[in-house]
DNA sequence: TAGATTGTTAATCGATTAACAATC
DNA sequence: TAGATTGTTAATCGATTAACAATC
């Protein structure tokens, strides 16, 4: 929902939910090549997604033709293609804002090494964080925000901090320059129609599953 | 992606999109009253929340009428009904498996007081944190899970696991009689169709954002 | 070559939007 | 009553799927 209104890239029109499935393709791959299995069908591929093998097809045509007729697709240069399509070939700095439990399990996550991430600063209201020193990027005041992004180049960024303090927030972090965010926090944000925000809402799943669940517990 | 396959609920036929945006109605709802204000018609709320006047409408016309003609809709009225149809009118029971400082940040997680959910039990694979109590909840080992959860009687559980890891513990979940997971591990989770599963992906969003972005950075 | 699987088009399906009669 | 806004239907838009000719 509110999906982004996007004005940086000039492709023809890929759509964006072919954009957000492009990174399970690129995951899969990967754990394919682990396994040392140098190739797929879409079949097989789609099968390990869960969707269908005509989806598959279709996402990758948007970009080019990456298999061969009767053989299916080569996972490593598959990954690469659609790794560079995404970008993922070099490091991007992000910015994160709040270092409660939730910026501190974002900081510390190492689910995906090597990564395409980097954190290259954060950012607490809470006087007592700051200063502190995580992998080598200091804690500084959400007063500092506007002026370390745009000073650091930085155009991704995340918000993690209460919902009272998230659009305020934002808009820090937009007039740094920041094109892209992720918010975690349980608000609607009101931001520049060239700025992307995904919203990422464990709440809200939580709250429409109970739906479809069996109803008296407790 | 990847969308649930239910077969719990036997409402007509209301899509899961559309569920899946009620809990948003209800935070606006809720957010709305606190400010006082006792009214909104759907044109104000769509332009709170970042969708269509028209599209607020349709989704509630599958659940019945709420509103007055000329008048909109009654604040407290509208989020009780919607809390309802949801089940947010008690308490969840949920299972939370990995205590990393992703599952520490979900347990201690403060920002919908009060909540519809309560964790009721914890798992960790790691032997130190075996026995430690958090909020009254002892945590216990993964061997636990299905025995633990079936004894419980709990229906919702959390995957906050390495991936390595998470598809053996969602196994254990669905045999405890876990009917809907959340999913934080980057894996593809195989469960039965009658188990409802909400992937919560930062990674995946950050990696399709930066297609978006502009080239060369670092 | 024969078999398998891609890339692509057209058909289908589903969700969003526009419009407006009903009515508070 | 007049004005505003709902609830709902039909039109539009967009995404998914099925099918198959192309081709490795």
């Amino acid at each position: 929902m509110i999906e982004p209104t996007v004005s940086r890239n000039f492709e023809p029109d890929i759509p964006d939910i072919v954009i957000r499935r492009l990174p399970i393709y690129v995951r899969t791959l990967r754990a394919l090549q682990e396994s040392g299995i140098a190739n797929v069908s879409s079949d097989q591929l789609a099968e390990l997604i869960g969707v269908t093998a005509a989806q598959i097809r279709r996402d990758l045509s948007y970009f080019g033709k990456f298999g061969k007729q009767g053989k299916g697709y080569d996972t490593f240069h598959l990954e690469q293609a659609i790794s560079q399509i995404l970008k993922l070939d070099h490091k991007w700095d992000v910015a994160l804002a709040g270092f409660g439990s939730l910026g501190h399990a974002i900081a510390h996550y190492r689910g995906f090494e090597p990564s395409s991430f980097r954190i290259a600063a954060i950012f607490d209201r809470n006087p007592e964080q700051l200063g502190r020193q995580i992998d080598g990027v200091t804690i500084m005041s959400d007063r500092c925000i506007a002026g370390e992004v745009a000073r650091l180049g930085i155009q991704i960024g995340i918000i993690a901090v209460p919902a009272a303090n998230a659009q305020d927030v934002a808009a820090a972090l937009v007039e740094g320059g920041i094109h892209a965010l992720i918010n975690y926090a349980p608000v609607v944000l009101k931001t520049p129609p060239n700025v992307l925000v995904r919203e990422i809402d464990p709440i809200g799943a939580l709250q429409s599953m109970t739906y479809y669940l069996e109803g008296e517990h407790e």
